[in-house]
DNA sequence: TATGCGTGGCG
DNA sequence: TCGCCAAGCAT
């Protein structure tokens, strides 16, 4: 039995949604995997584990978790702490907006509820990088409030439980998910509840092979009952990353200082440092060349050397096939224009930088060991 | 509403 | 090798 609601989603009636309430629970609490921001509460550990599993998977996120808690473990602690530090912690991470939000957001609690996280929905939910499946998740799981926490894995769930053929990477489709989650939570464990779903989606209800012969609720399964488990959820497949050629500078002066680049506050990689970097047609560097003016206003003057190598990386919208091109200047530049910057060893590694450069800088230091003679004729 | 935003693992 | 995927958010 199922009403009909104003958006023409079903939601089952309350006989139903007390059987898979009692059965998704029971199933979560034999079954549940132990993880870190699983050991208490504390909504400031839930944040950040919510936080860094966006988009990100559960084994990739566990050692970043621990080492961040260890170096941030409360609200006042992050909030104090200076940004670099912060992306440092995230370093390799990926989505370092994610970052960057978190830590404005953390200080905002800070500053305004006396670094407590509010129980306030449209607080939680007006804090930057929080959003509907978020604030759900901190809510339920850290105040046991019963609102629904729809994520991927709860949409996968829903799309074969209810044979929903909605693209679910459309908002329209999210907002119907949201309703069928406003109903099915219950008031007492909300959080389990929430959790449960996303147990399910992650450990049975999986994206490809779903192991429907363990399910806890297979028997209310509409898509199993039609035998297509295998073709929901409907997603509309994302367009391939565009292929770019990118050239990368390897530029070093005495000292084992090398140049490096603030990337734009916008876009990819926005605000990390790295190798100088240009689109291949905006800045051809051609080994053997000298005097190649560089990207500044003040055109530092570049002696090109040879090509160190070659690389490809792949962001998910850019396929960056990547010549790192070695490079040294002659005159000592001692004021350079803001987002440049020279960095000795120590100073790198106190920098976060994403992999595109790590491995740039991983191919230019192995090809620099090769190199012999070229130290003599450096600044 | 559709798109941009990282990275690593898996079949 | 390659396409797809993984606890979304901001714009």
């Amino acid at each position: 039995m199922s009403r009909k609601i104003a958006d023409s989603v079903q939601v089952p009636d309350q006989e139903w949604t007390a059987f898979v309430r009692e059965n998704l629970l029971r199933w979560y609490d034999k079954n549940k995997r132990e993880l870190p921001w699983r050991k208490n509460k504390d909504p400031y550990r839930i944040w950040v584990s919510e936080i860094m599993l966006q988009q990100t998977r559960v084994d990739t996120v566990i050692p970043y978790y621990e080492r961040f808690m260890e170096s941030f473990p409360d609200i006042t602690a992050l909030a104090k702490a200076k940004e670099e530090q912060v992306l440092k912690a995230w370093e390799g991470l990926g989505y370092y907006s994610r970052v960057r939000n978190l830590h404005q957001a953390v200080k905002e609690v800070a500053a305004t509820y006396e670094a407590k996280v509010p129980t306030d929905p449209k607080a939680v939910a007006s804090l930057r990088g929080i959003g509907d499946y978020t604030a759900g998740a901190i809510l339920s799981i850290a105040f046991d409030q019963p609102v629904p926490a729809v994520d991927g894995n709860v949409m996968r769930v829903f799309s074969r439980w209810f044979a929903l053929w909605d693209d679910i990477v459309k908002l329209s489709t999210r907002r119907k998910m949201g309703v069928l989650g406003t109903h099915l939570v219950p008031s007492d464990r909300p959080g389990d509840f929430n959790q449960a779903l996303m147990e399910l989606g992650a450990l049975i209800c999986t994206p490809v092979n779903p192991a429907c012969g363990k399910c806890p609720v297979q028997a209310t399964c509409q898509a199993y009952e039609q035998g297509v488990q295998a073709e929901l959820p409907v997603k509309k497949k994302a367009k391939p990353p565009r292929p770019m050629r990118i050239n990368m500078a390897w530029i070093r002066k005495g000292g084992g200082q090398v140049l490096l680049q603030c990337r734009p506050n916008e876009g990819l990689l926005a605000g990390m440092w790295g190798l100088p970097t240009m689109e291949a047609g905006q800045g051809e560097l051609v080994p053997g060349d000298s005097l190649v003016p560089l990207l500044t206003e003040q055109e530092v003057p570049v002696e090109w050397g040879q090509v160190l190598g070659e690389f490809e990386h792949v962001f998910s919208h850019q396929r960056w096939q990547v010549t790192v091109v070695d490079g040294f200047v002659r005159e000592d530049i001692s004021v350079l224009p803001d987002g440049w910057r020279w960095a000795n060893e120590t100073e790198r590694r106190r920098l976060a930088f994403p992999n595109v450069y790590r491995k740039a800088f991983a191919l230019a230091e192995k090809r620099k060991k090769g190199l012999s003679g070229f130290q003599g004729r450096l600044l």
